[in-house]
Parts: C-alpha cells; structure tokens; sequence
DNA sequence: ATGCCTAACACCGTTAGA
C-alpha cells in the first residue's frame, strides 16, 4: 500500500433545478468540498448553467441540457475531458440524461485515471405506459456501456439519480410503492445487472443498515417523518472500490429552505 | 384521494416529477 495519497470526494446531488438551487449547491459544496460533482435535474439549457458562480469555487463546468427539464452537469476541482454527452446505443434519445467525462490522476496507482458519469435514469411511471419501457430500456443501454467501460479496468464511478429503490429496505412504505416503477422486479433486476458486472454500490458497501434515504418527497410530510427512498447512488467498478474509503449521505441541504426532493450523496476515494 | 408539493412555462392553468 502506497502512502500519503490523495483523498477524492466524489458526489451526486438531484437538484431538482439548478438555477433556482445555486445557494443550496454552493453553501453544501463549501461545507463537503468534493473533487467531483455530479448533477441531475439541472432543468435548464447549458447556455443558462450558472457558470460563474461555480467556476468562483475553483470548478471546471460541464452539462448537457434541454429546456425546462431533465439535464445532467459535472463539475471538478481537477481538469476533466468530456467523453460522452449521450448515453449510447439509441440515437433517437434525445433527452439529457447523461454525461461522462475522464480527469487524469497524475498520483493514481497504475498511472490510471478517474472516469465519472453523471446520470439522470428515466423514473418510468406509470408502469402501464411506455415511460415504463423506455426506462427499461434505458437501463439495457446502460448495462451494454458499463461492461463496455469496465473492460478499460478504470477508477469509474457511474453516480446519479437511478430512480431505483435496491431492494424493499430502500423504501419506506413497500405497500404504498408496490406499483412504482421504482420497485418493479423488472427494474431491480436490471440494476443487480450492474451489480452482477462487478459495479459497487458505494454506500450500500459501507452502510448495509435498512432505511437510509436520499430523496423524500415534497408531500405528506414526508421529510418530517423520514419516509423517503434512496434512489441516488455512486457505482464503483472494481478498481474504484479498491480506494474506497469512506461514503455518506449529506442532510443538510435537504433541511434548508426551499430544498431539492433529493439530497447529496458521496464517497471518498484513496486515489 | 383524480389529494398532498414544487418548478417551469405559459399565462392566471397545465405538465411533470418520484
């Protein structure tokens, strides 16, 4: 084991808005200080990221957006290359849900360098509408491009909004959400897919306990009562989870006024 | 509960989200 190497935070954060969310984005990114920044739901053109205000905290800005919804954006400290603005494999996919960039780690082990995804995942609802089967789909594209990407044996991290509840210990009511798209077998089985291909779930790994959450929805009270789902999540591959050393779920945005539905995830990697 | 809440866009309501 190598010594003295560098920490890097990697984080995901569903804004549900970018513009309307700076102050919530920038107080929590002053407090965790990531390396990487992975948005979603930035629900704006790129012409209208709020650049300055995100490159005045020393980051590089990337994003692909559309008007008025969905959008994904990644920020970093480090320079990073953007490599894909589309999930591949359906040309006919226009909406922005995803974006890959790779950052050169001049310290990491094997010389090898850190890839990043950010991706917004169809939610898929309701499941009698083809919402349902695009989101399947969407989740079949996504597994081709995993086991395409983790042949390179990379420090990948493919972090987002999954729209995926794991397992029933994900979701705090099985009942009321038994017909979301959210908890389909269908759709669970798609994302043991990626787990089967040798992607981690970085949180999962380190934190196992049942209901801990990263979105609650803005009705019923749910956050006051802390039912919620964790649909959020950092997948590693194999040579990303070898560095993990830590991971966590970020509240404090979700506290504050005017909040997004989701909160921040992250991991930290000894790389 | 065709409900609850929020954001965008358009326009004083509609659509979408999860």
């Amino acid at each position: 084991m190598e010594n003295a190497r560098r920490k890097l935070t990697i984080a995901s954060f569903n804004v549900n808005s970018l513009r309307i969310r700076v102050p919530h984005l920038l107080a929590w990114m002053k407090a965790r200080a990531p390396d990487v920044v992975l948005l979603q739901e930035i629900k704006c053109l790129e012409e209208e990221v709020p650049r300055l205000e995100i490159q005045g905290m020393g980051y590089q800005v990337s994003a692909v957006g559309m008007k008025a919804r969905h959008g994904v954006a990644l920020l970093s400290k480090l320079p990073h290359r953007v490599e894909l603005t589309a999930l591949p494999g359906d040309a006919n996919d226009g909406e922005a849900r995803y974006i890959e960039a790779v950052i050169d780690l001049p310290d990491a082990p094997h010389g090898r360098p850190l890839r990043v995804a950010s991706i917004y995942l169809p939610n898929g609802n309701p499941i009698s509408t083809d919402k349902f089967t695009y989101k399947l789909a969407w989740m079949d594209r996504l597994i081709a491009h995993a086991r395409e990407l983790l042949k390179r044996e990379e420090i990948l991290v493919l972090g987002g909004d999954y729209n995926v509840c794991p397992t029933d210990e994900d979701v705090f009511d099985t009942v009321a959400m038994a017909d979301d798209a959210l908890c389909q077998p269908a759709t669970r089985q798609r994302f043991r897919a990626l787990t089967h291909l040798g992607l981690v779930d970085a949180f999962h790994a380190l934190h196992p306990e049942p209901h801990q959450y990263t979105f609650w929805d803005y009705q019923a009270g749910r956050w006051q009562r802390d039912e919620g789902l964790r649909i959020d999540h950092l997948m590693l591959s194999p040579q990303a989870a070898d560095l993990l050393d830590d991971a966590g779920i970020d509240k404090e945005p979700r506290k504050q006024d005017k909040p997004s539905d989701h909160t921040p995830i992250w991991c930290r990697l000894a790389a």
